[in-house]
RNA sequence: GGGUCUGUAGCUUAGUCAGGUAGAGCACCUGGCUCUUAACCAGGUGGCCGCGGGUUCGAACCCCGUCAGACCCGCCA
């Protein structure tokens, strides 16, 4: 039993995505090494809320302190709505996003759990053995509890679970006073009714026991020494309860900004990052990279160069097949493996073949054709004429692969490196770099182009041909053509880029440049 | 202050648990392909493995120290 868990105090970031995916791998390797093995996630609905967060607004005052899972969901200014709960309006997109990316976990809303009294078994456990459960607190993480500590939390007169004491309790009855002075009682055995909860420390691992965790991945906040993972795998000892087998998985940072946060900002919502980045390549980044290592998203130009990772590493693992080439060292054995790992866990659909066709057309050229063309068909039947495509019908992967694409370079995080800014007239850099013998081949490449056949071999044809009759060295000759239609001294295959185009525009420009 | 993790080529990193001449991708350079740089193929340059000590015939790897970064030891993913 893979366990997950996710609070949902706010808006989740492509940092949760991790937290799932590490599980959802997880539990594929087990599932294909023969295991059975199921994957829960578990949403923590019953913790209270902390803090009126910076996106919501003052009203919430009133709700510090309760379970999200029982207070109003803010709506687009921050107040509480009418409709549906706090927990499950963070959430559903969340689940949304997890869908996209082939991740169906079992959910289990913690808050529901408690109206069902799962927890009653180990918060009678760690009342009886309260001295041993602090003793284990104080002395693994070293810090001292208050006196009247005591191993739940129970809800107050005004439905907040901060402040409150417990004053006595003969079990299943537990007497507190609130922070207002009001005193109470609550019995455990009445189930539908939410009555507070155990404290984080006690939480997890009383979780661990209900629920039947063997492994659990988590962030390395609760991995280090004396954390939450140290108590927690004691205290389970006291629910006789075997701790589950740890996972610490490094933090994803945004490229040059620092950790994740929702309250400083920094962040993307995993159906953000999931509308720039295809969602095999996603899988990808998470798959390849050691859990212990933090992960930089970057969403320029090293998202082109993963995107080329994939396709290669995704060629060559499709070309070697499954036999292992005879005379290979451990380490390379080791390689090898982890090569097809990293392929076979980043398909969204667990066990099918990866559409090979998607690799037939690069990210990179994807992304030039979507900077020229507007219409999804044009792309298309371009890349069928040009032989890309065996068929104008685009695989789903490589549908969706195109549609990120749009939606990334209309936005802030495209690289302006790969740009084009396709010209109208001659730029004053292109001008400086047309000499006389320059402008001949101009003048008789314009000329070849005005009427030769509108391929991308016979326009390349013609640019190699006529640099040669001319004597210009074809390095520079593209170079030259490059300044003339980008401004730019590089870019894209030249006679790709040309076939996209118009013939008129592009014969007129030539010639703009020549009598310029 | 105490503890955990991380530090390897310009960049991203494998190798550290089981010590045996440092591997890869990107970038860069050269050559080839009478389809170029955001094509492909072949080859190449580039590493005091953070620093200092110790153990050992032999250390990126084990031990001690030290520096730098992240995180935990207050609530909390």
């Amino acid at each position: 039993m893979v366990s997950t868990g996710i609070t949902p105090s706010g808006i989740f970031h492509i940092g949760h995505i991790r937290e799932i995916l590490t599980g959802d791998m997880l539990t594929r390797a087990a599932l294909d090494a023969g295991m059975e093995v199921e994957m829960i996630f578990i949403i923590d609905t019953a913790d209270p809320l902390r803090k009126v967060y910076d996106f919501l607004a003052p009203e919430f005052e009133n709700y510090i302190g309760h379970p999200i899972g029982a207070i109003p969901a803010p709506d687009g200014a921050g107040k509480p709505s009418e409709g549906g709960n706090y927990g499950e309006h963070f959430l559903s997109p969340f689940v949304e996003a997890l869908k996209l990316i082939g991740v169906e976990p079992r959910l289990v809303d913690n808050y529901q759990s408690y109206l069902e009294g799962r927890f009653n078994p180990a918060i009678r456990t760690f009342i009886d053995k309260r001295e041993q459960a602090r003793e284990i607190i104080e002395r693994v993480s070293g810090r001292e509890l208050e006196d009247d500590w005591f191993p739940f939390n129970p809800v107050g007169s005004d439905g907040s679970m901060d402040g409150v004491v417990v004053v006595g309790h003969d079990w299943p009855v537990i007497h507190w006073r609130d922070s207002l002075g009001v005193e109470g009682s609550c019995d455990l055995s009445q189930t539908g009714v939410f009555h507070g909860k155990l404290p984080w420390r006690l939480d997890w691992p009383a979780k661990w026991a209900w629920l039947g965790v063997t492994c659990e991945p988590f962030g390395k906040d609760h991995g280090a020494a004396g954390g939450s993972y140290d108590t927690g795998s004691e205290l389970s000892a006291l629910l006789d309860y075997e701790a589950p087998l740890p996972l610490t998985y490094e933090w994803i940072q945004l490229k040059g900004m620092g950790a994740m946060s929702s309250s400083s900002g920094i962040t993307i919502g995993p159906l953000e990052a999931l509308r720039l980045v295809p969602p095999e390549i996603l899988r990808y980044l998470i798959a390849r990279n050691k859990t212990n290592r933090h992960i930089d998203f970057d969403t320029g130009d090293a998202l082109i160069e993963l995107a080329d990772e994939y396709e290669h590493l995704l060629g060559r693992v499709a070309q070697e097949g499954d036999v292992m080439a005879g005379d290979l060292k451990r380490r390379q054995k080791v390689a090898w493996e982890v090569d097809r790992a990293q392929i076979r866990l980043s398909q969204v659909k667990r066990g099918t073949q990866p559409e090979l066709e998607a690799t037939s057309v690069s990210f990179r050229h994807l992304a030039m054709l979507a900077q020229i063309r507007e219409s999804d068909d044009d792309i298309w039947g371009s890349l069928h004429s040009s032989g890309h495509l065996a068929t104008p019908q685009p695989s789903t992967t490589l549908a969706k692969r195109l549609s990120c694409i749009r939606v990334w370079i209309g936005s802030e995080h495209f690289p302006e490196g790969f740009r084009l800014r396709i010209q109208s007239q001659p730029s004053a850099a292109a001008l400086e770099n047309v000499t006389p013998q320059a402008r001949e081949y101009l003048s008789a490449l314009a000329a070849e182009l005005a009427h030769c056949e509108w391929s991308t071999d016979s326009i390349n044809n013609a640019i190699r041909k006529l640099a040669i009759e001319y004597e210009i060295v074809l390095r520079q000759a593209f170079i030259l053509l490059y300044w003339i239609f980008l401004d730019q001294h590089y870019g894209p295959k030249m006679a790709s880029l040309l076939f996209e185009l118009p013939r008129s525009e592009v014969v007129a420009l030539l010639g703009g440049v020549v009598t310029e």
